[in-house]
DNA sequence: TCCATTTTGTTATTCATTTAACAGTGCAAA
DNA sequence: TTTGCACTGTTAAATGAATAACAAAATGGA
């Protein structure tokens, strides 16, 4: 009961809290310092009512006439899903993808960081991208365990998925992202999200499809 | 009732379906020709009941003793998601992630092509890959239009996306897969899906955090 | 021949999530 | 004042999705 309100969050609520912070840095750069419900609802297409219940949820309450602090509930968010003393994040594939996601993502969060990259091509170990350093896979145990990674993110070939994320798990890797089309085996003790591009192209061919 | 079976398929079957594919193709490639719903459902991370599930919803039943035959799953499949003559999709800005995208995919499925990228750096309309060309976007319209495409990918800096989307609206693209870290609106014909990466992350590390 | 095993197909139940309904509140304008 | 409006916060209902439960069937042995 004391801190562990959290437990009982649904997970949709945690991925939309996430979304939210997104939706208040974009109304804070336009100035503004309040924010109503309908507001971020429009923005996500989702309805002011579900944006009110997540934040029921996580006991925060907005003003009646001027809506919701920005500051106060970008903080809240993060006091509830970023971790106080920070987390790293490896990115296993310095392809195409890993350094599209290292430069969308490198600086935009306090709290997460991309650590290192990996890869097996030695072309890639001269360069750094975005100030993210890329070291061959089998230094990938010992730069790990040093700097206390515990995220990786999977965006090698399809065909090195499963021997990559043996390595990660090995290195002490807790939560992986898998971006490869391949699915792959984590332990119990592993948290594992997997995100398939090729299906959700066809998941808005199906629907564009469906409605002519 | 005729050719309608599929409008009260959920979505969530939907996407598994487009995940079943590969499950199949992995197996297939393994030289089986027959797959039980476990071997799906261990593959996919799922229960085996929820493929039995979803199968009897698309009308396809297995056989006892064998499961079920792939080459027969994969049609049914295609006939359900795939549309019979093709579509065809543009990727909008050839970074680091749009190039990514073009060489996961394509190739990948018969029925769906990315059949252009758009930039507007000139630097990217010299080069093709992998059989995709890049058009200038003061092009789109025209190179769409002709080609009769129909589903676009967003894969631009993030401050371009509300700009490059309304190329895309207007261009006469009906699906819209946007990979930006913004949040866009189209007119209601249209089918939106956004993804974003960074909340992907955030959500990992959410759990990683929430378990130790 | 018959029984145990393994798997499918389907209905019923439970669980999770979204949506609806509405009470409460503060401000502004009359 | 007081009335109307535009919000929030919360409980109740509806929808959607996953899981459980179990009947039916085919095979391979005993």
């Amino acid at each position: 009961m004391e801190d562990r309100l959290y437990k009982n969050i649904p997970h949709k609520t945690i991925e939309r809290l996430s979304q939210y912070r997104r939706a208040l840095q974009i109304y804070s750069d336009k100035g503004k310092t309040n924010i109503f419900s309908h507001e971020i609802a429009a923005l996500l297409h989702i309805t002011a009512v579900q944006v009110r219940r997540d934040l029921m949820l996580i006991g925060y309450s907005g003003s009646l006439r001027k809506g919701y602090d920005i500051n106060d509930l970008v903080m809240l968010i993060g006091d509830l899903i970023d971790s106080p003393e920070g987390q790293k994040v490896a990115i296993f594939g310095m392809g195409d993808l890993g350094r599209a996601i290292i430069n969308y993502f490198q600086g935009k969060r306090d709290k997460l960081k991309i650590a290192a990259g990996f890869d097996t091509n030695p072309e890639k170990f001269s360069h750094e991208i975005a100030g993210v350093n890329c070291y061959p896979v089998e230094k990938a145990a010992e730069v790990i365990k040093e700097k206390g990674i515990k995220i990786g993110i999977l965006t090698v070939p399809g065909d090195q998925a499963d021997e990559t994320v043996r390595i990660m798990v090995e290195a002490g890797i807790k939560g992986v992202l898998n971006y490869t089309p391949t699915p792959v085996e984590v332990p119990d003790d592993v948290y594992l999200e997997e995100y398939n591009m090729i299906s959700s192209i066809e998941k808005v061919a199906f629907y564009v499809k469906e409605r002519k």
